[in-house]
RNA sequence: GGAGGGGUGGCCGAGUGGCUAAAGGCAGCAGACUGUAAAUCUGCCCGCGUCAGCGUACGUAGGUUCGAAUCCUACCCCCUCCA
């Protein structure tokens, strides 16, 4: 489609991350020439990120590596207010010391992808509670409210489409947008920062954006999405059995990290591979063109490659190794989920079940009975379908563990002291 | 402020006094088939319990009944229309 002469640019329609933009041939002409600092904003709702935003992290990545400036813009203002989307009433509001925690859990998840500091293409991670809290509201109003048009408003797809399925709005997330928008030109008066970046649901939010820029300071501002992305059959991606696919390795290991990936549906390969790794296209093209079972390569070197990324060479390595152990081999790998108990409890017996559920292979004991009985439950590879087996130190190996496996994919080791 | 409609299991959504731990769908788990993929078929899918047992559950709190998700009262929340 496009032809870009600026690196960043070439890189974002290449690898598939371009679903819309504002003005390309106005912001390639400035890329190509010129520094570029670009933001993209995130809730400050967890204290981690998951898969569902890893595109945005990959663009500031790219953003970073083809010599621009990168801001990571926390939304630690507008989540005090809690979002107040959906008809989930229990939304709770969190505290100020929450939401610094989870900035907190964040930056960590950052450092990993790009580079902060003081440089002229270093990172910044700014807060807009740093000016939203700020703000008054008559002067808001007069200042910026008065170049918004409601008509106009209610025409974008956010609000439209609520409207139309008659779906719940408030008039503070009515004002979601507003706020948005003078972020971007705050972040403009600031840091220089010409370019929002953004999920393809925030194209109306950084429209506004730059509509606002242009009226009250005069500034050319550009806005740039990603595509929605969906496996191939269709699912939001970042759901998995435990929840969702997290960036940090408290809240998930980079085994099941690793994992994740190494589970990917055929036809998303070449398109994850484009835009979760940083290989050459060429290597990417041919490892989208094997076929059949030799697809699993391609999906070894995509989650060893995501892994990498997120979690550091070391953990990609041990996770790979982990997951060739246990899957090639059908030996034991170190790092998967272990729970440790005392030989005594072991000699004393233990049920099965019980095992199952403390070591998060089933949720409950209910479960872990079910799983017994549908014979999906194995101890050292051994089938075991009776729901009250228990487990005595015969069960353990010459390395002194006890493995567990819920299905064909998941398992655990038990280890004495 | 007035009138009407509604709050059911992770989600959607049936259910108007016992047969309801609650139809159906989605999501999820396991088995079969495979390539740690997809699709398909089968079983499971509140918790505790070595079965058929018990405990909780249909917005919240009470009440009526031998018996309530279903009836009554109060409260909370949501939606629509009117003012």
């Amino acid at each position: 489609m496009h032809q870009a002469r600026s690196d960043f640019l070439r890189v974002m329609v290449e690898r598939g991350f371009l679903h819309q933009c504002t003005d390309f041939e106005g912001l390639d002409a400035l890329a190509a020439t010129n520094r570029v600092t670009a933001y993209i904003g995130f809730d400050a709702t967890a204290d981690s990120l998951h898969v569902g935003s890893l595109m945005q992290i990959m663009i500031l990545r790219w953003l970073q590596k083809t010599g621009h400036k990168p801001i990571v813009l926390m939304g630690g203002g507008t989540t005090k207010i809690g979002d107040p989307s959906g008809r989930d009433e229990a939304r709770q509001l969190l505290t100020e010391e929450t939401i610094e925690r989870n900035i907190a859990g964040i930056r960590r998840v950052f450092d990993r992808f790009l580079r902060f500091g003081d440089g002229p293409d270093d990172a910044i991670m700014v807060n807009n509670a740093e000016w939203l809290d700020e703000l008054r509201y008559i002067p808001l109003l007069r200042d910026v409210g008065r170049h918004f048009s409601v008509n106009r408003m209610l025409t974008m797809d956010s609000v439209r489409l609520r409207l139309e399925r008659e779906q719940p709005l408030s008039f503070l997330e009515f004002n979601y947008m507003v706020l948005q928008a003078y972020d971007f030109v705050e972040l403009a008066r600031r840091y220089g920062c010409r370019l929002q970046m953004g999920g393809s649901d925030q194209w109306g939010n950084i429209v506004m954006g730059i509509e606002l820029g242009r009226r009250i300071a005069d500034l050319e501002l550009f806005g740039l999405t990603t595509p929605l992305i969906t496996t191939s059959s269709g699912a939001k991606m970042g759901k998995t059995a435990q929840g969702a696919v997290w960036l940090n390795p408290e809240r998930l290991s980079p085994y099941d990290y690793y994992q994740f990936w190494r589970n990917t549906e055929d036809p998303d390969v070449g398109r994850f591979l484009r835009l979760f790794t940083e290989l050459p296209l060429d290597e990417i093209a041919r490892l989208e063109r094997l076929e059949g079972a030799e697809i699993n390569e391609a999906k070894k070197i995509l989650a060893f490659e995501a892994t990498r990324l997120c979690h550091g060479d070391a953990a990609a390595q041990a996770a790979a190794e982990t997951a060739r152990r246990t899957f090639e081999e059908g030996a034991l790998g170190a790092d998967l989920p272990t729970l440790v108990i005392t030989r005594a409890e072991l000699a004393a017996r233990v049920p099965l079940y019980a095992l199952l559920q403390r070591t998060g292979l089933a949720t409950s004991n209910s479960e872990a009975r079910r799983l017994i009985q549908q014979g999906g439950a194995r101890v050292n590879d051994t089938v075991v379908s009776d729901a009250t087996a228990t487990l005595g130190e015969e069960s353990l190996t010459s390395e002194g563990v006890i493995k567990l496996s819920a299905g064909k994919k998941r398992h655990a080791l038990v280890r004495v002291t």
